[in-house]
DNA sequence: ATAAAACCTCAAGCTAGGTTGAGGTAAAGG
DNA sequence: CCTTTACCTCAACCTAGCTTGAGGTTTTAT
């Protein structure tokens, strides 16, 4: 095992954010810690790993609140293992998967729209996102998507 | 040609958005209007293809700062053509195709990582973003890209 | 033993991207 | 003509996601 806990400071420097980005998301419930004799805080290593898959999910436009949700699924009592930390990153594969269709589809659309030749509104979907024309959904249903969120 | 001009509660109802939203765009130079005898905004009907374009772009995270400077490319003083949209369209696919590049990366990353069995923390690269350890940018290169941005 | 570095709390401030409301004017319908 | 609906400006407010600073305590290094 690694070392048993970790400063503010150190957590901060280690995962190159700073110790206020560590108050705000204790704060908010995304990672936490415990006191010791002085009421500094002090961190379990796992809180890297939190950290680590906050940051790269917010770099695909995951909000705090929704990873907050997906950490739901770990153990609350307990050190997560291996185990808990693979059923998250199924998950997350999962909508991942999600969000890159997402993307492709919105790419061919825009490929064949943005520079197409329908301007008369009356066909581009782009001009019709609420689909108001009846055409099947295809503006509506690839543009109007609710947000992908996680089921954990 | 369509009607010579929309006022900003048809345009609001038209693309699904609040009058107080065109009033903002107009405010932070993403769309643009003239007045009338009664000073009301009235738009040229290309403000809906605008439009189109912010939300399409917004929903893949695209700030309103990059969508403007986007928007650039457009011209100043006549109605953008096929032609000018298309430049503009071609500059996003290959922003999306980056996008959608580096969320694959990201998927496979954490196929392999988050839950992976290196919870030794020396070796994984979600533990060391900076890439300290020097192992060729692997965590680095793929966590730590520059948002991408518009080069038109 | 003391000085510096690290930590604490709490309040205020900041950027992005809007929304809401007050108080007043313009346009459209019967 | 008169009422209703639409529009105007301007200022204040809102959420997310942090950062900054003041004023005070704890830990660490010399």
């Amino acid at each position: 095992m690694a070392e048993a806990s970790w400063s503010v400071g150190r957590v901060a420097k280690r995962c190159g954010i700073k110790i206020s980005t560590l108050h705000f998301y204790e704060e908010k419930g995304l990672i936490n810690s415990w006191r010791n004799a002085g009421k500094q805080r002090r961190y379990k290593p796992d809180v890297l790993r939190r950290i680590a898959v906050i940051k790269a999910a917010q770099k695909v436009g995951i909000s705090l609140e929704e990873i907050k949700q997906a950490f739901l699924s770990l153990p609350d009592k307990r050190t997560p293992t291996i185990e808990d930390w693979q059923v998250l990153s199924q998950n997350w594969q999962v909508m991942l998967d999600a969000r890159i269709a997402y993307l492709q589809n919105l790419r061919d659309y825009l490929t064949g729209c943005i520079g197409c030749g329908c301007l008369s509104m009356t066909k581009c979907p782009l001009y019709n996102p609420e689909d108001v024309l009846g055409k099947d959904g295809v503006g509506a249903v690839i543009l109007d998507k609710p947000a992908i969120t996680l089921t954990t």
